[in-house]
RNA sequence: GACCUGGUAGCUCAGUUGGUAGAGCAUCUCCCUUUUAAGGAGAGGGUCCUGGGUUCGAGCCCCAGCCAGGUCA
């Protein structure tokens, strides 16, 4: 019988390696295969080029395995899909969340059909997450499960997973804690053994955010904000989720004008570095801030009540469901564990389907949530759907 | 015009009986982290408004001036 083709995404991290090392140890045909996402020069304002070398490590590591090498450049998709919707996202007023697109359009889309059409039965990636099947009735589904290693569980950025992607897709270290891949390199000795964890968004680099978000977006200058503690005294308690999950709307006469920034969209709901106002026994956080009128505003103190809400809205249009079998009928609802970023520890909550919109109320009020970033929800160590903050 | 209070790190301020200065915030760096953030650790940074004087020695005392805020006519 022919071997089952797996097509290994090798990025020229030791995750991936080990990962594709791990299939040939299987009944596998695997090859492996290097994307190339970003190489416009003009945003990169390092020096070097980080692809490059990845690249190369890539192709050492599938020679020692003995497996084939191919590079692919998609970085005409990647920009399309990735990099101009994050500055659209920015341009709105929204923080966008690149690496989860990036799974669900690139390597889950883009390179998947790549390797379908090379004859691949799966592809494989070194994300620190498993995949189960489950038999009901007749039909197969897979379950999207945490990686066992939790600190390293990388669920979270496959939240956008199609049960189609997911069926296609391996994930050959999902079991493993971290220092076991990185010991299972060394023995190999391979060259990536000892690399450092990439971080940060993978195509900028070492490029700060903000840097690289003025090569598309207008510097302006515009007031920074202070609303006081007492704003909120004596406002009422929204009671329905409607309310509960709307964000407090803030006029510039309602706070003092501490200072200035260069633009409302460089800055995120929560953030505290950047914004360059002293002076304050505390720091400042940003609890809103406003493109239309380019102000940011800033309450003082972690605990400033603008920075919390027990309640988050997703668009109807915007759910997403890994497990569609699991989907709640309208207005019933579904209690889970959330996080709305990455490696946040899984907060209850409970989620209500309803007519108008998708709602998502937490036991616990939630520090800065943030409209463009995704919201994940799990039944034990499984995610089972996601979606859009509003 | 007179009087009062104040002028100390980028900002807000603390500086004991005179012995060449500190805290918070901000900034920078590092750590953490395949998003944005947050978080952790560390570092840099001061003609103590100016000019005189007293003193062995003044941010702290005295005098003059400048500046800011306030009070009184």
């Amino acid at each position: 019988m022919k071997k089952k083709r797996v097509i290994v995404g090798l990025s020229g991290g030791v995750d991936s390696s080990v990962a594709a090392y791990l299939l040939t140890q299987q009944d596998y045909d695997v090859i492996g295969l290097f994307m190339k996402n970003w190489h416009d020069e003009s945003v990169t304002l390092s020096n070097e080029c980080p692809w490059l070398e990845d690249s190369n490590d890539a192709m050492l590591v599938a020679e020692k395995l003995g497996i084939p090498f191919q590079t692919v450049d998609l970085s005409a998709q990647y920009k399309e899909r990735i990099v101009d919707y994050m500055f659209d996202e920015y341009a709105a007023g929204r923080t966008p969340n690149p690496d989860v697109l990036c799974n669900r359009e690139i390597k889950f889309d883009v390179f998947l059909k790549i390797a379908l059409s090379l004859g691949a039965d799966y592809v494989a990636t070194g994300h620190y997450c498993q995949k189960e099947e489950l038999e009901i009735g007749n039909s197969n589904l897979s379950r999207l499960i945490s990686g066992a290693d939790n600190n390293k569980d990388q669920s979270y950025f496959l939240c956008q997973l199609t049960q189609d992607q997911l069926n296609k897709t391996l994930f050959p270290i999902g079991h493993l804690q971290k220092s076991e891949v990185r010991e299972i390199a060394r023995e190999l000795d391979l060259v990536t053994a000892e690399k450092k964890d990439s971080q940060g968004l993978c195509f900028i680099g070492k490029v700060s955010l903000p840097d690289f978000l003025q090569q598309q977006l207008q510097p302006k200058q515009g007031k920074i904000i202070e609303i006081d503690s007492d704003f909120y005294k004596g406002r009422p308690e929204a009671s329905d989720l409607k309310h509960q999950s709307q964000k407090t709307t803030y006029v510039a006469s309602e706070g003092k004008v501490v200072g200035t920034h260069q633009g409302a969209h460089f800055f995120t709901i929560g953030q505290r570095k950047g914004l360059a106002v002293g002076g304050t026994p505390e720091p400042l956080f940003v609890i809103d801030t406003d493109v239309e009128e380019n102000i940011v505003f800033v309450g003082q103190g972690k605990d400033h009540p603008g920075l919390y809400r027990n309640a988050l809205k997703v668009k109807s249009t915007d759910v997403h469901w890994v497990r569609n079998d699991l989907v709640p009928a309208e207005g019933q609802n579904m209690p889970v564990m959330a996080r709305i970023r990455y490696r946040q520890p899984l907060q209850k909550a409970t989620l209500f389907p309803q007519s108008d919109a998708f709602y998502v109320l937490f036991d616990q009020p939630q520090s800065a949530i943030t409209s463009g970033q995704f919201v994940a929800w799990y039944q034990d160590d499984e995610l089972v759907g996601s979606g859009v903050i509003d």
